[in-house]
DNA sequence: ATGGCTAACAACGTTAGA
């Protein structure tokens, strides 16, 4: 059967509760894997989500930062999470659902932003991405490989030329760095994870995710960032028969959120 | 000209995003 799944960052889900419950009501998602919550568990707007018809909620969150929540129609038969880097700072989920060919189960990701400075002897918080995605690809690496699992979220990287608006201006900025991307390779091939969304979209094309605040008029200058990502275990390689950025969410009012949902139809 | 903006907080300036 066909399983639709979208994976957005919210950024704040109290205060986008309104554009939650538009974006369930306008795609029908069985799962919403939301980023950037920012809020505490007992905060998250869990009944209003459920008075939506969807009842079935894991919330990974934390006091005003990042934290990541998975609402589904369908009831979840495990769900947990992950520290990394020996932090508790809620950046990793996972929920597990029974489909007609068996369970699958849906990673949901905040990988860590970085800062500024893209070096990891001077940037603290560039330091501690490395490591996450390291230790990303060492869990990975650990995983039975014939399961159907899936990755979403908010990876914080764009890591081909054309997951961003100017490859040439964009390298030493952070989100784009080859070292950066060198780590996000190493933790998808050690699961051996595909890319959803370049299965669809050919890799010489344009393909954003993330439009900043601070531009004047966002899409017309379009300078986007692939951040988002759909990762499918080699199980599922051949599961994903539709994909698309929902570019217009980026653009709904009032108060958008600079990232857009990635809506994708699996065959599970 | 990638920061021009945006969000949370005991909150009117700081920290964080990317």
């Amino acid at each position: 059967m066909t399983f639709k799944l979208i994976t957005w960052n919210i950024n704040s889900v109290r205060l986008r509760l309104d554009l939650v419950k538009r974006l369930l009501e306008e795609y029908q998602p069985d799962l919403l894997c939301l980023q950037e919550i920012k809020c505490q568990n007992d905060q998250f707007p869990g009944a209003e989500i459920a008075a939506a018809g969807y009842p079935h909620i894991h919330v990974r969150g934390q006091k005003a930062y990042h934290g990541v929540a998975a609402v589904s129609r369908h009831p979840i038969v495990d769900a947990g999470q992950r520290a990394f880097c020996g932090k508790d700072d809620a950046r990793h989920q996972h929920v597990t659902l029974e489909q007609n060919g068996g369970p699958v189960t849906v990673h949901n990701f905040y990988v860590p932003a970085g800062g500024d400075e893209p070096d990891p002897a001077i940037n603290e918080k560039f330091d501690h991405k490395l490591k996450f995605l390291n230790e990303m690809t060492d869990w990975f690496s650990q995983m039975t490989k014939t399961r159907r699992e899936v990755v979403v979220g908010d990876l914080n990287i764009a890591p081909l030329e054309n997951d961003v608006w100017s490859h040439k201006q964009l390298l030493k900025v952070v989100s784009h760095t080859p070292i950066e991307v060198e780590h996000l390779d190493r933790a998808m091939a050690a699961g051996n994870w595909h890319d959803a969304m370049r299965q669809h979209v050919p890799a010489d094309e344009k393909l954003y995710t993330w439009w900043s605040y601070r531009a004047k008029d966002w899409s017309a200058a379009d300078k986007g960032r692939r951040l988002d990502h759909v990762w499918l275990s080699p199980a599922l390689g051949g599961a994903c028969q539709k994909i698309e950025v929902l570019r217009d969410v980026r653009g709904w009012e009032p108060k958008p959120s600079d990232h857009a949902p990635v809506y994708a139809e699996l065959e599970l």
